[in-house]
DNA sequence: CGGGATCCAAGCAGATACTG
DNA sequence: CAGTATCTGCTTGGATCCCG
């Protein structure tokens, strides 16, 4: 995960580093972000329910990913005080408008699975025959 | 990258590390993929045209990455001989309906680079008040 | 409960050199 | 031109321990 941000450099080619498109990516990109969206627009909010929820991930990868979202201006961080604390996680605004471009891919990955699985196969094929 | 996918597992829960999802959002985060897709869809398709447009990626994770969608059926690798010899990538029906997804991506991303960046700029504002 | 700090292994990726 | 091969540094992330 890239964990800092340059400068906005509006809308430079999408080949450039610095492009806010490209910016924003290598945030989707990384294992967890988008797992973490997912589940808090799930339901779970607390610290230990996204833990548990999200198989496989780290207390340090989910604070890690938390803070960044939270730095972003996607999730919100409550605090909420006694014994023993509870902190809940929320999306923003921002973090919500991310849930439609997500779900479209995710629907593009469902519809696509099959032919990539099959492509995979053949491709492993044809690799295997040559040696 | 991931370089090997496990089998496929129909729609398993989004949090399990075997959810078709979640295999292809490996692949679009990696650092390149989504670069060359575009690439591909903007016309360019040599090798050293690619390697060319866009900017900072080595020859050998231009390979790679080639390979890689070339394995899940999404992009077409043909050689056309001579010399010096001519490699060609096309997009394949299934990397071209990916396009549209990714440029959703996109469009969510140019539409709030202003609010995410404002956003840093306040939290880290905050963490050195603090210290 | 919700983290922070530290240590360490693995693998990802860049640089360089070489090839058909 | 279009790659392959090797070497190596550096990031990533898991494990573990600790704290308020």
């Amino acid at each position: 995960m890239v964990t800092h941000l340059t400068r906005p450099v509006l809308h430079g080619s999408p080949y450039r580093a610095d492009c806010p498109a490209r910016r924003v990516l290598d945030r989707i990109g990384d294992r967890w972000t988008v797992l973490v969206v997912a589940a808090l627009s799930d339901g779970s909010s607390r610290f230990s329910g996204l833990n548990r929820r999200i198989e496989g991930i780290s207390k340090k990868m989910l604070t890690q990913t938390l803070r960044t979202l939270e730095r972003d201006g996607l999730v919100r961080r409550t605090v909420c005080p006694g014994v023993p604390i509870r902190v809940e996680y929320t999306l923003t605004e921002a973090g919500d408008s991310l849930r439609e471009p997500l779900r479209a891919l995710q629907e593009w990955s469902n519809a696509h699975v099959g032919v990539i699985s099959a492509a995979q196969e053949a491709y492993d094929r044809q690799e295997r025959e040559i040696r």
